[in-house]
DNA sequence: GGAAGTCAATCAATCGATTGATAGACGTAA
DNA sequence: TTACGTCTATCAATCGATTGATTGACTTCC
């Protein structure tokens, strides 16, 4: 028994039924312990709590600063991170979204120090936008609405995508890439570089892929 | 006290912290009742789930078809449907969000049919696309992505739009109807059509809105 | 022998829900 | 008008169950 497993019997928890609806004995049966052990790994629940979504976002800082490099281009750029971003949300589904729905569940303290990370990694998107709508490769009414856009759909990922579905990671990315492309105007003939798209790592919090509950993917 | 009252103080802490995280004594506090009042207006706590969720998507499919029922070809149809979308997530943000999130509190029978209003209303979006690509009005690899791509970013709205904010509802629909016009690769000549875009009803359930957290809109 | 791991038992606090009772509004028969 | 019955709205008190967390004892391994 080892914290990695603790933490993936409780994200897989926290996904299906919220943290607050996950009491401490179903978290302990869920990883094969008794309830005091988990104590013995993690300070108290909302400490594991916050190392879930601070591994997760620091993940996606990480990995979404990766995917820039690749580029040199905010077209190019934008192919990586969004890729990326898909990538991410496809391979760690249950683990991002409760990054993302139980950070109203953190202690105002804690969850400052989250949002500071998510605003960081918001801030990747920001700049690549800004930077391609100064050379005029995007074009767009609204600079902020469409980062909004993009982003959002991305991560709604998480929503339906399952690994032997009946699109390929890469179709998604693919598709994904050119829906922003889109958004943001750029020509067709710039479409797709054959850079090859960025994977993501499966964080060691994402529990074991759940059946599908939709027949979309 | 009626119910509208106790609905709208359940929605705003539902939004806010979740169903699991709201006692009834706070929900009770919130309307300005004895929690024990509370189950003279709905038999219990998980009921009063139920009617939220219930006539939030119940109004989402009736507007969405009397925005569809507005325009008659696939591309105006489909600036309606977005667009009432948008000013539906906007004008009642926080039930929307807690019929979004929530789902998962409610027992397996109450979900089963709640899911099947939201199929109802997703199946709004399926339908005009797929004329749309019928007729050769929309393009895009895979309309089902599309699809979801569309309907999760107009979602997103909830957790940004602030009713006096940078953008006015107005502004935010145009702006999203162009964007999925972009990404169903709409020509720039047929965009916009001067149909007044639909507006929605502030639902009983939707509480005075909260303060900005973000500095968005 | 001591450090690390594990758990049954237990803590005070809170949970959703119910009880029995009260206060007032309304209708109606005398 | 008075008196009685009925219905709705409300709450303090309380129910058994469960919550997050702690303790002390037991085992295992180096």
């Amino acid at each position: 028994m080892d914290i990695d497993q603790v933490q993936r019997a409780a994200v897989a928890r926290f996904a299906q039924q919220g943290f607050a609806a996950t009491g401490i004995r179903e978290l302990g049966t869920a990883a094969g312990i008794n309830s005091a052990t988990l104590y013995h790994y993690v300070g108290s629940k909302h400490d594991l709590l916050v190392r879930i979504i601070s591994e997760c976002l620091k993940a996606m800082i990480t990995g979404g600063r990766e995917a820039l490099s690749a580029a040199q281009t905010p077209t190019l750029q934008l192919a990586q991170l969004i890729a990326f971003h898909v990538a991410f949300t496809a391979t760690n589904p249950q683990t991002a979204r409760v990054a993302e729905y139980e950070m109203r569940a953190l202690t105002p303290v804690a969850r400052e120090e989250m949002q500071r990370l998510r605003d960081e990694y918001e801030a990747l998107f920001t700049k690549v936008l800004n930077e391609g709508d100064k050379t005029g490769e995007f074009s767009t009414a609204d600079l902020t609405m469409a980062r909004l856009a993009v982003m959002e759909m991305g991560t709604g990922v998480a929503h339906w995508y399952r690994p032997h579905g009946r699109l390929s990671l890469d179709q998604v990315q693919q598709n994904f890439v050119a829906m922003a492309y889109r958004i943001l105007a750029v020509p067709e003939t710039a479409k797709l570089p054959n850079t090859p798209l960025p994977s993501a790592q499966q964080l060691p919090s994402e529990p074991t892929a759940q059946p599908a509950t939709q027949t979309v993917n």
